[in-house]
DNA sequence: CTGAAAGCGCTAACAG
DNA sequence: CTGTTAGCGCTTTCAG
C-alpha cells in the first residue's frame, strides 16, 4: 500500500464498487450510502488513494487555484499580506499559484498570461497595474479579479484599498495640529493609486487650513530613492515635517535625516509613514503611521473573489476600509491629542 | 475572436490540420514544418488559444508546478527568498503553488497532502522540519523535495543551507578578538537546525579560545521571545556580547538593550545576527552579522530540485555554502581586524 | 443510490 | 513530417 499512484478505478476494484462511486464519495455535494462511502474510504486509505486534483479540475472547470501576482516583498506590508491572504484562502479550499511582477510593464501581460494557463479560478493583483486589455483578456476567460491595494478607473473591476485619502487627511491635520508649517511629502511611484490619493487627500487637508506643501520629492516606494529623496529637501531650507507614502520610506527618511544629517526627530523634524508595518512599531523607530486595516483588506478581497468565482453575476466591488493614524513618537504629539489606536479587527 | 475558451481542436480546423499537429507546434521537443506551424500559431492567435496547462499536466505526468512550503514571513530573510525562488522558477518555465505552514506539526501533514493532491514535480521545503513519515510519502508519490535553511539527518534528504557551523565560529572569533569574555547567546527555536548548527559552531569556538558561555537564553526566533530573552540575560550580571541566531532577534535585542535598558552598542554590549536581512544595514542598527548567501542558496536549491527532477537518478545532496561575516557598527571592532565584505555571488 | 458510458483538453505512440 | 487512435484520471449525465 501507499504506492502513492492508485487511481479511482484501483479503489473502486478493492472495495467492489464502481469508479463513479469513489468519484462520489471524494466530491462534496454528491451522495453515496454510508455503506459504499465506508467500503471506499476504507480501501482509500489502504491505498495511499487521493483524487487528483488537475485531472478534477479539467473535466470541473474549477481548479481551486488562485493566481496571485505580487510586485515586491521587500516593503513588509506586502509579506504580512501575502500570508494572511494564502491562509484565508487555504481555509476556504483555494490554493494560491504566485507569480512575482517585476514591475516592468512588458512581463506582466506575460504573467498573466501564464497564470491563465494554469485554468486559475481568480486572480488578486496586489499592488500592480493592469492594462485595460489585460482586463479585457481575463474578462474573455471569465477569470474574476481583484485588485488589492491599487485602483483602477474602470469601474467594472473590484479593488480593495485602504481609504487613501482620509490617511493622508488624517496625516495632514496632526502635522498641522502639532504646529508644523514647513511640510514635505516624499512621494511614491506616481504610477500607484496609492500613491496619488494619499498626496490628494494630504495636500487637500493642508490647503483647507491655508497651508501648501512646503517641498515634494519622488521616492519611488524604494529605501534607496527615499534616501536620496530626503538628502534633496533637506539641502536647502529643511522641513520642519514631513510624510512619506509608505513606511518603507519613511524610515530610510528617519535614518538618513538622523544619521546623515544629524537631526533630532522628532525634536527638529517630524515624521509619518502609511502602512503600519510591523518596524514601524520597533522603539528605534517607533514611527507614527497611518494604520492599514490589513486583516479586513485581506478578508474582502478574499469575500468579493469568491462570491464572484461562485456566482457570476456578483457585481464588481470597490472598497476603501478606514485605517486609524498610530500615534507614537516619530513626530511631535499636538497638546491634548487623544490617543485611541484600537485594534485592526 | 479572444473568445478565451478555444480549444485545440478549434485551432486545428482553422489552420486546416490535425489537432495533434497543434499539439506538436505547442509542444518545445515536437517536430512540425515551419509551414503548418505558421498556419498554426496565426490561428492560435486569432482565436486566443493557449494550451490548457493543467491537461497538459494530467496527460503528460509533469505539471510544472513546484510546491513551496514556508512557515514564517515575519523575518525578512524568508520574503527575500521567496521572491528569488520565484523567479528563478519562473524563468526555468515551473510555477510555484504555495503554502504557508503554520509551525504546528499536525497542520504541515495536511499540506503536505494537499501539495501532492496537485501533482507538484517537486517540494521545497522552506524552514520546516518534516516527519519522516511524510519523506517516506512524497518518496512513494516520487516526488523529488529539497529543505532549504533546515537539513535533516535523513541522508537521503537533499538539503541547502549556509554553514552554520562556519558561521557561528565566525561569530565567535569576531567577539573573542573584540576582547569580550562575558558572552551570551540568543538561542532560536531549538527543533530548528539552524539554531543547533550555529550554537555548536559558536560554542566550540569559545571552547577553543577556553571560554564558555556567558548566559544563554532562548528567544524563539521571533521578536517578542527574543525581547524577553535580552530581558532575562541582562537582568544580573549582563554579558558584554551577545550572538543571536538570526537577525530577526538580533534587532530585538539591540532594541531592548538600547531603549529599555538605556545600554549602548556597541559601548557597552556588542551584538552579532546572522542573516544579513536588509534592516540589518539601516544606520539606525548598523547590525554585524554573518551572512547568508541567498542568491547562491536559491540558484543550488532550485538545480539539484530541477535536476532530480529531470532525471530521477540524481543522487540527493546536502549543501552548506560559506557566507562572510559582515562587519559593521553593532560590535566592537578588533584592532586591525580586516573588514572585506565581499557582495553575495 | 448506483453503474455504464461519454467526455474534459491534451499528449504520445503508431503507421504512413 | 503528419494524421489516426488511444488513453491520462476524473466528473457527470443517464438509465436503472
Amino acid at each position: 500500500m501507499l504506492k502513492g499512484k492508485a487511481t479511482s478505478f484501483d479503489v473502486a476494484k478493492l472495495a467492489g464498487v464502481s469508479q463513479s462511486a469513489v468519484s462520489r464519495v471524494f466530491t462534496p455535494g454528491a451522495s453515496a450510502s454510508k455503506k459504499t462511502a465506508d467500503k471506499v474510504r476504507e480501501a482509500a486509505t489502504k491505498l495511499g488513494y487521493r483524487p487528483n486534483a488537475l485531472a478534477r479540475a479539467v473535466v470541473s472547470g474549477r481548479s481551486r487555484i488562485i493566481g496571485l501576482v505580487v510586485a515586491y516583498l521587500e516593503n513588509q506590508f506586502y509579506p504580512d499580506v501575502l500570508e494572511k491572504l494564502s491562509n484565508a484562502l487555504q481555509e476556504r479550499g483555494y490554493h494560491v499559484l504566485i507569480f512575482m511582477a517585476a514591475q516592468t510593464a512588458g512581463r506582466i501581460d506575460e504573467v498573466v498570461d501564464e497564470i491563465l494557463d494554469y485554468q486559475v479560478d481568480g486572480i488578486i493583483a496586489a499592488s500592480v497595474a493592469l492594462s485595460s486589455e489585460l482586463t479585457e483578456r481575463c474578462n474573455a476567460a471569465g477569470v474574476p479579479m481583484v485588485l488589492f491595494n491599487r485602483s483602477q478607473d474602470d469601474p467594472g473591476m473590484s479593488a480593495v484599498t485602504s481609504d487613501n485619502v482620509a490617511g493622508g487627511r488624517k496625516a495632514a491635520e496632526f502635522l498641522i495640529a502639532g504646529g508644523h508649517t514647513k511640510i514635505g511629502y516624499v512621494a511614491g511611484w506616481e504610477g500607484a493609486s496609492t500613491q496619488r490619493d494619499r498626496e490628494a487627500g494630504f495636500v487637500r487637508a493642508l490647503e483647507a487650513h491655508g497651508l501648501r506643501l512646503h517641498a515634494r520629492e519622488v521616492g519611488q516606494f524604494t529605501t534607496e530613492a527615499a534616501r536620496e529623496a530626503a538628502r534633496r529637501m533637506f539641502a536647502q531650507d529643511p522641513p520642519d515635517a514631513v510624510f512619506a507614502a509608505n513606511d518603507h520610506m519613511a524610515l530610510a527618511v528617519m535614518d538618513t535625516v538622523r544619521f546623515e544629517l544629524g537631526l533630532d526627530v522628532p525634536g527638529d523634524v517630524s515624521v509619518i509613514g502609511y502602512d503600519d508595518v510591523p518596524a514601524a512599531d520597533w522603539p528605534a523607530y517607533a514611527l507614527t503611521t497611518v494604520r492599514q486595516p490589513a486583516n479586513r483588506m485581506v478578508a474582502e478581497t478574499v469575500d468579493i473573489l469568491l462570491n464572484t468565482i461562485e456566482d457570476t453575476n456578483t457585481p464588481p466591488r470597490r472598497i476603501a476600509i478606514d485605517g486609524p493614524l498610530i500615534v507614537r513618537g516619530s513626530a511631535r504629539v499636538p497638546d491634548g491629542w487623544e490617543t485611541g489606536k484600537g485594534p485592526d479587527t
